[in-house]
DNA sequence: GTGAAAGCGCTAACAT
DNA sequence: ATGTTAGCGCTTTCAC
């Protein structure tokens, strides 16, 4: 093994064999141009000077950097870890890997990382768009390199890409729906910041519901305003504040709900009996807890798959007929204890 | 801007500014042998051309593709999710990229994913080593390309490899002397598969703990096995039967004391009164779940960051000499109310 | 301070 | 079926 690099080379097999680089990196791509016998030979010897095909050097050459990127608020959130889970399984099903940016909700950050990831040569870019972007000039750069650029969670149709979602209306009505059919009638709903469109569907999913079984709307049921940990618990204390009675909870995030639980119980109220309680998003405490929250499955998963394979799609598409899609998973509803009441 | 590419270069540049691709090259990379004049003339024209250097060929040119790589069994896991995260963003702060590959606890996949992160020439490789792998040899193509390989949270001393870990010996020790200190004397403890360093590590600090404070070891009170989410349901019905009277649990995974909790809670156990629980992890479901539950914080974001900080070094020392070096992070007790007794 | 030239390791026309 | 050649975009010696 030559002294200067570590790795051995296409060239220095061929010289142990007697051919030429062409011929090695024939037989090792399996091209047909080239006869079963050296196929083999440059196989084995390949194996011998443990030969490590350098993809740097590849991908200078053809464009491919077998890479794909994603871009997304924070790692560490349950969500997000499963969508990186899910993509990162299938894309190396096909030999791809993947780099991935954090943003932390930083628009300027969300920049950085669309630069790193073009520069990286990348050959396609997934984002969940920072809560904080309200400009969309930086996507144009990954549309002028024109490979694929991937939507998913929060999409912006202004930017005129793909997307990979799952239906949070359908979501949000499923919820709803069933908690009507546990016999609830005055339903509040927890409704999450209306300016963020899954929040807004997942609102819009829960009057439909209303409407179709025939129950009228309350605008005292429902709570605006952040979904977070403690607003959960802020916005029971609202319900009690306006004098409004209700039987169930649909709230549009999973934490809400839990402390929403969590107030209810103080209160001496019981779950599911006097109050049934749905979330939003099947994080991973919802089965934990006690009673096990009731929820709506995101899927992030099945998303993260989803995108790989669009991915995948849309690589081997010219670019300049690749049209912009949009893939809807269905989310289910999980039915646990908190929602769960003995029918008379 | 040239057809054959979406991206301009520094020939562009060059031809644009009649200079030469070295020029523009030192210009861009603050060479000092370049005038002023000329560096500022560079960047703005490479600005108003869009230019975005192509890290793949410098890569190529200079061994350096700015890369690091993670492999870990499952990315959708909170304490690997964090680890990512801390990595990611050290790591982007001095203008790395993160790659990640997911083993699923497989050894084959451990094995590929190693070669995957070789093939694409990563300046660097951290790992937490699969459940499954008993061989290291995989491990030794890494030391082969003289580039940093960094075990953490399950690691393996045959590898001679660099290693960042939390003190899991310390992190049991105190959770254990907190249980004490709330006046606990039959302290029982989920111990976990032994073969596994950090559970054994733990009930090394349960048994230290012990001695320390003058309090004998019975070992009917420690349930070996599995320390996942059902064993913890299952690890309570072992004590009943045993018919060993206990009055807190030690578990070293926050999962099996939760469902221990959730046994205990449908005996009409009172805790913390009857019984004080502690876990061990911090999962993000233990402060959700009621009583929130005490357990031990493992420093996940940290020992990511810890984990790059490390990287940056070694890379920077000449591989001869790049010495195995060993980080231990000190975790912390998070007290909550599963453990907190009233002292009388 | 700038240019010329070579080459990183690979692939892909174009020969033969 | 194999060899020859050129070049992907960049950095870096070596000249001047």
């Amino acid at each position: 093994m030559s002294k200067k690099s570590e790795h051995s080379t296409i060239h220095d097999i061929a010289q142990a064999l007697g051919l030429t680089a062409s011929s090695v990196s024939r037989a090792l791509n399996d091209n047909p141009r080239i006869s079963e016998a050296t196929r083999q030979a440059v196989k084995e010897q390949a194996e011998k000077m443990n030969y490590r095909p350098n993809l740097v050097a590849a991908g200078l050459r053809t464009g491919k950097t077998g890479i794909l990127g994603i871009i997304i608020p924070l790692a560490n959130r349950a969500f997000f870890a499963s969508i990186i889970s899910g993509l990162e399984r299938v894309a190396n099903q096909s030999g791809y890997n993947v780099m991935i940016c954090q943003t932390g909700d930083s628009y300027e950050a969300e920049k950085s990382a669309v630069e790193a990831l073009l520069r990286a040569r990348v050959e396609g870019v997934a984002v969940s768009v920072s809560a904080k972007t309200l400009d969309f000039k930086h996507f144009d750069r990954i549309k002028q390199a024109k490979i694929p650029l991937i939507l998913f969670d929060r999409t912006m149709d202004e930017i005129g890409a793909s997307e990979v979602v799952i239906d949070d209306r359908l979501g949000a009505m499923l919820a709803t729906e069933h908690l009507i059919e546990q016999g609830c009638r005055r339903i509040a709903h927890f409704a999450g910041l209306q300016h963020i469109s899954i929040y807004k569907k997942r609102t819009k999913g829960y009057l439909d519901a209303l409407e179709k079984h025939g129950l009228s709307y309350d605008e005292n049921l429902v709570v605006f305003g952040e979904v977070k940990e403690g607003s959960g618990d802020a916005a029971v204390n609202t319900l009690y504040e306006r004098g409004v009675s209700f039987d169930a909870i649909f709230s549009s995030s999973d934490f809400a709900a839990i402390w929403a639980m969590k107030n209810l119980q103080k209160r001496g109220v019981r779950i599911p009996d006097d109050v049934a309680i749905i979330g939003f998003a099947n994080e991973p405490f919802t089965e934990l807890v006690t009673p096990a929250l009731s929820t709506v499955n995101q899927l992030a998963d099945d998303l993260g798959s989803a995108i790989a394979n669009l991915f995948l799609e849309e690589i081997n598409v010219k670019k300049e007929q690749r049209k912009p899609q949009k893939i809807v998973l269905m989310p289910e509803i999980i039915v646990r204890e908190s929602s769960k009441r003995v029918i008379r």
